[in-house]
DNA sequence: TTTATAATTGTAACTAGTTACAAAAGCAAT
DNA sequence: ATTGCTTTTGTAACTAGTTACAATTATAAA
């Protein structure tokens, strides 16, 4: 029932009084055209406001110039500042962003994938290594120019653009144990279909040595952060020092031992992974390792244009993260 | 010389031995057909990996099932939430979401609403009310759906969704004014290209009475919060509070003032707007008026919807936005 | 077996552009 | 005026789907 106002090609040539051809020459400064079809052509744009239709453009050339992201979540500020490169980068290259979110569920990525497919996004850019099969079949089958984020690994079958899981959570307990810190609390979100928490993990537990963990998964909210630690409290191996996979974590759990009348860093240090815009700013300020997200998006934003400009297909990228030290974790006092 | 992959109708009908059309029946469940012929063109569909065109799809239909939303920034943790809510809600109703930003430039802005128009989106999701003429013209040309959102203003010319952005700062200046204080330091961001910062501003300006301000304009980022509180200490009349229009700002300033060994609240007030996610957790707690920009996004996303199915023009929505009294503003002692 | 009716299927036109190719027009030299 | 060349223009086929309409096939009743 809506009714079409948008003016088409032939209404633009009919207008201005030349074959659709010469219009479409004018439009794409493609060809020859005398200054007096072009004066006329111009003009019955600009009276219809004429917009050429993109999807009648990819019919024809097959290109959209339009790129997909699949990020597990757009809640988190790391992922808004990833976006806003990626963003940055392609408006730079004349492409458009769809922004789809999986909510680290790789059926509901694998639908949106299919979404994408269809609107016939010339790239495609994933987060971690956690995909449904189909989803694999997918891309491999369409050729669809793919580059895999937050983590780094030369050897997987995608580009991957990102960092070392392993190293990053290792940074942060190297940090500590250096501080003199042997029983230690991780705070961690849900580790299914999340590959980037395990490999963080596991980079604790190869580094374990003579430290003992305690582990707490919670969801990756303030509100995990404070279960975590009301955990870790009556626990009887009580931690000194917690490590938090995530920023936000860190903040709950600050929160959290404030309320339980401990002092950070003096009853308990903590390190954290992210490096969100504000953690500086908290009480303790909050020593994390910085993840290089707005470089990843202009990382991978490159990339991905590369690849769909000269099908030139990308070599993984690894970002270094290194180690914010402020104020949230002291040595161990004996 | 990228290698087109992507299976088309003909080559599925061909592979199952049937017309397109009948192809086109099955993948759109319309009209009758047998369950031999069904059955055989699933099996094609799967085994090539099928996914319809949308481009070819929008060009029949006139429909891409596409939602456009041009933000100021995508670095502010505000909108990330705001984005959030419409991604969300628009992937239940089966829209994809492109997004833009704008950078609180109306040429930019007419820009990218032009290329979204190309890929000829359904609906558009804009902020505020500064944009340039040829933008109006351009919606209006295009009887483009168009909702305007982060204020309220029943008399606008597109139905609006948001919040009163002169009460919204009101709200920090009676609560302020409740406590005691007369002079008030106001950090802002740039009012040019801004309207609801201008809005916020001159509901202070109705409401001053016997109260002092100070402004400050400086960029709306945490430096741009230290940067107002030096101008504040430096200035003759210096405040006993400040209202500062975002909360980065505000992080600035409260980090700032810890710097200059001011306590606050116990030197100085500060109340302000936006309620990130992380300033209740901030040292002091920040006392500011949350703006509900996930109920906006939710709203905002419904209300396109709505007009894109239904054809029916979405009413203004007016959203409440409440004080969140913490810990950062305390009563001025004489 | 014939007929009537319904169910299924295919052909071809249509959407909004691009572009190869042929035709027409412009212009200068003969 | 004719020829040869370049420039400009238009026709029509093509992209990947949808869909109206006609044709075919299946099924049931006579």
């Amino acid at each position: 029932m809506r009714s079409r106002k948008r003016a088409n090609l032939r209404e633009v040539a009919l207008k201005a009084g030349v074959s659709i051809a010469t219009a479409s020459r004018v439009i794409n400064k493609s060809g020859s055209v005398s200054e007096k079809a072009r004066v006329k052509v111009n003009a019955a744009i600009e009276e219809l406001k004429f917009v050429p239709s993109a999807a009648a453009k990819a019919i024809n050339s097959g290109r959209t110039r339009t790129v997909g992201a699949l990020v597990p979540t757009l809640d988190n500020a790391i992922f808004a500042r990833f976006l806003r490169s990626l963003e940055n980068e392609f408006a730079n290259s004349g492409l458009s962003l769809v922004v789809s979110s999986t909510n680290n569920d790789p059926e509901l990525e694998l639908e949106r994938a299919k979404k994408l497919v269809q609107i016939g996004v010339e790239g495609l850019l994933i987060s971690g290594t956690d995909h449904s099969q189909e989803f694999h079949e997918l891309i491999e089958k369409v050729q669809l120019p793919t580059v895999a984020t937050s983590f780094y690994d030369p050897d997987y079958h995608l580009p991957t653009i990102g960092y070392d899981n392993k190293q990053v959570s290792q940074k942060a307990l190297r940090y500590l144990v250096g501080l003199g810190h042997k029983q230690i609390g991780v705070i961690h979100g849900p580790t299914a279909n999340n590959d980037r928490t395990r490999a963080r993990l596991a980079g604790l537990n190869e580094l374990a040595e003579d430290v003992v963990f305690v582990f707490a998964e919670t969801e990756m909210t303030v509100e995990g952060g404070c279960e975590a630690v009301i955990l870790f409290l009556n626990s009887e191996n009580r931690p000194s020092a917690l490590i938090s996979l995530s920023d936000v974590q860190a903040i709950g759990a600050i929160s959290e031992l404030k309320r339980q009348k401990l002092h950070v860093p003096g009853d308990m240090s903590i390190v954290s992974v992210d490096n969100l815009p504000a953690s500086q700013f908290l009480e303790p300020a909050l020593t994390t390792v910085n993840l290089p997200v707005a470089e990843m998006g202009e990382y991978a934003a490159r990339a991905i244009s590369g690849w769909i400009e000269n099908n030139e297909r990308p070599e993984s990228i690894l970002l270094p993260a290194e180690i914010m030290i402020r104020e949230s974790a002291v040595a161990l006092h004996q």
